[in-house]
DNA sequence: GCTTCACCGTGACCTGTATCACGAAAAAAG
DNA sequence: CTTTTTTCGTGATACAGGTCACGGTGAAGC
């Protein structure tokens, strides 16, 4: 195997292997600064603390959701996938931010159509479903928290509509590409094509192609093992 | 020109015509029964009742948002549209449904990405922006009713995304006379195919063939002047 | 009536991309 | 080192769907 350190674990069925801990109010405050002093304090006291191993899969889709997930260290990956196995690459989760279904989810008690796969070793925090909706008249701070991830999700899948509606392979691979460098703030990537390739529902032969293109416009460079990200903002 | 009673109106810049009126608590209540009393005499005290016709654009791409919308009669159609002109149907809001972007909005003071036009005449209630905030906290229906207006508006961006990721045109295309038909709960559509396609983000000599093709199984019957719907679930 | 206009139908064609079938090369396992 | 696995590159091929060109139809306007 060439590379892909972080995305190849096959989780066939719910990852059981979470591992528990505890957290500091610092520690909380300092990821999730917008939050209340009041409201931290009361999280430390009700939240669990979950690490997750890299590749390992902490929601399927049709799971019930018992809690609110707030990534605290890491980065989640949330994707759809369909019937036929093929996969379709969402979004990142990012230390900070928030699984904003989840947070949707909490009232309603309702399953959710997605999947969530850490991509790197990640720390969680769980909250039990009911607080989530009582915090929401309590504090003001999670309000608006619990609002603006709402709404940088539905942004972030606006985008991936955008792309999938009205750009071809190239283009939609060229975002990909930008997206990981942002998230994982490196210019190399370590991925297979026939990884690539899934997350774009597309196949490796036609991932092949179009890097070699990118290569020959000088926006990549392949490096065998890897891929060199040279200058994406150069195309589109 | 022979249907479309509706859709035809090209608006070319924001549309400036609402008319205002009143409204009563009973028929808040009759259209939104999950607000509490108080709530609901709030919203009448406060907020706005415009009326539009159809065909009328009410939110275009990069628009501020100035207050949050509920449509109280009536339907709006939420599209996206590219830089090329492409339109690229989404979803309905129908009566007793808000706007989720406008409600999520309402803190951020943000821009929005999307195109909203009403597909029928249509009575909508705009609510200020800091309402929308301080009812979160005051209201616990509200807080609900805005949370679930958002859960069900990101459930059908992702069944919008599974199409348009999994799917082929002509499975797209029964789903989009199934979604009509159940918005209109009519069997005839009343839509031209040049219009169909670019819901779609097609083009009319596909939806043409398509057509045909769905006649030939006896799922519509292709009436010249309109469609007849005879049984969409004998596919797929 | 004729003209115009919006819509529909259809065949020809092109393009993007998925798929298949290889073989080469590199990495991992033995 | 040898074997096995995984990945990559590439040509051939197939198909969905977009585009072009054209002609037909029915309604509205003159």
């Amino acid at each position: 195997m060439q590379n892909n350190s972080q995305h190849d674990t096959k989780v066939p069925l719910p990852a059981p292997t979470a591992t528990f801990a505890s957290m500091t109010e610092q520690e909380l405050a300092k990821h999730f600064p917008s939050l209340e002093k009041a409201l931290v304090a009361e999280i430390v006291k009700v939240a669990d603390v979950k690490t997750l191993a890299a590749g390992e899969l902490l929601m399927r889709t049709g799971q019930n959701i018992r809690s609110a997930l707030l990534v605290l260290d890491g980065a989640v990956k949330i994707y759809r996938e369909d019937d036929q196995g093929g996969e379709f690459f969402m979004y990142y989760i990012d230390s900070g931010k928030a699984c904003a279904i989840s947070l949707v989810c909490a009232l309603g008690q309702e399953t959710s159509g997605l999947m969530a796969k850490a991509v790197a070793e990640s720390t969680l925090i769980s909250i039990p479903l009911h607080y989530v909706d009582e915090w929401m008249g309590k504090y003001k701070s999670w309000a608006q928290f619990a609002v603006s991830s709402y709404r940088e999700r539905f942004d972030e899948l606006l985008q991936t509509i955008d792309h999938i509606a009205f750009r071809n392979m190239d283009e939609r691979l060229v975002f990909y590409l930008k997206r990981y460098q942002q998230q994982f703030k490196t210019a190399r990537i370590d991925l297979s094509f026939t990884e690539i390739a899934q997350e774009l529902n597309s196949s490796r032969e036609v991932i092949s192609r179009l890097m070699r293109k990118l290569a020959d416009k000088g926006v990549v460079k392949l490096m065998g093992s890897h891929v060199e990200l040279v200058n994406l903002d150069q195309v589109f």
